[in-house]
DNA sequence: CACCTTATTGCGAAAATTCGCAACAAACAA
DNA sequence: TTGTTTGTTGCGAATTTTCGCAATAAGGTG
């Protein structure tokens, strides 16, 4: 997964916020190490290249382009934290419990859900992301969980 | 919210686990101090009447009451983590980000979707509680959020 | 009731995450 | 390019959560 910095760049930007070497770096990392990236991984990755960058960045820069939908937030399966590049459509996982592998769920499957609770409670979803937990078909053949 | 003690200490032992006096305070604690407790208030209350239960404990039987689905996670507007008491029946939430007010979503509404994924995807999602994110009507009719 | 077995606890240390504040440096204007 | 504003960072401390391990005690058995 890629990104486009000049576009990233000029919305952070736009709303007043500001491009900085750390926050290029730790989007570079979060992009290059893939999906569900803890927090401790970036460090370690951007660490190398930038020794005095400090953890308290690092979490508050995920956090950040978090809200600014340039990264989301992923439940894994212990019920630690992680993120990845937030795709102009967003996408789902569904965790199994036992082996821990992912499937992506299209946006599109949950779409007449989310239609459905905003018509029926006037609640609108935030969604760029949704983890599901439970068991996958292997898991379930292979053991009576 | 009350519990059957009882039952629940039945199905511990039957499983081979302990009833232990610190168990049964930490969940009569979560009782009492209603939806959404933080592992902090369970200890803040827990501690006053057994002051040498540590805060290890409580999180460790927090943990352990939620696999025997005793008691249900919840995640909150600001990421942290809480928990309830898990009914028979689950039930979901609303969560807004502007007011932190909480919808409850009756277990039926999702039923379908659940449905769904385990034809689609031969998926078993185990929701003994979810959280959605979101922003609800008055939050927004009055910001244009 | 005394005795095993082993699940559970408490403690202190480690790890993970957040906070407060002074120093720093993007972005922009002149 | 220089100066000003103020969003960001780094640091160290505080807080939250987890871990390892020896000591404890719950639940069964005779």
């Amino acid at each position: 997964m890629s990104h486009n910095t000049a576009e990233i760049n000029q919305q952070l930007r736009k709303s007043g916020y500001r491009v900085t070497p750390q926050r290029q770096l730790i989007l570079d990392a979060v992009c290059q190490l893939g999906d569900h990236v803890t927090p401790e991984a970036v460090y370690d990755h951007v660490h190398r290249t930038a020794p005095t960058l400090s953890r308290a960045t690092v979490y508050r820069v995920l956090h950040f382009l978090t809200e600014q939908h340039i990264l989301a937030m992923v439940y894994m399966a212990d019920g630690r934290l992680a993120y990845e590049m937030a795709g102009p459509e967003p996408h789902h996982h569904l965790v199994c419990r036992s082996c821990d592998s992912l499937l992506e769920l299209p946006h599109s499957v949950l779409l007449s859900f989310l239609l459905a609770m905003e018509s029926q409670y006037d609640f609108e979803i935030d969604v760029s992301h949704l983890s599901f937990f439970g068991h996958c078909t292997d898991c379930r053949s292979s053991d009576g969980a």
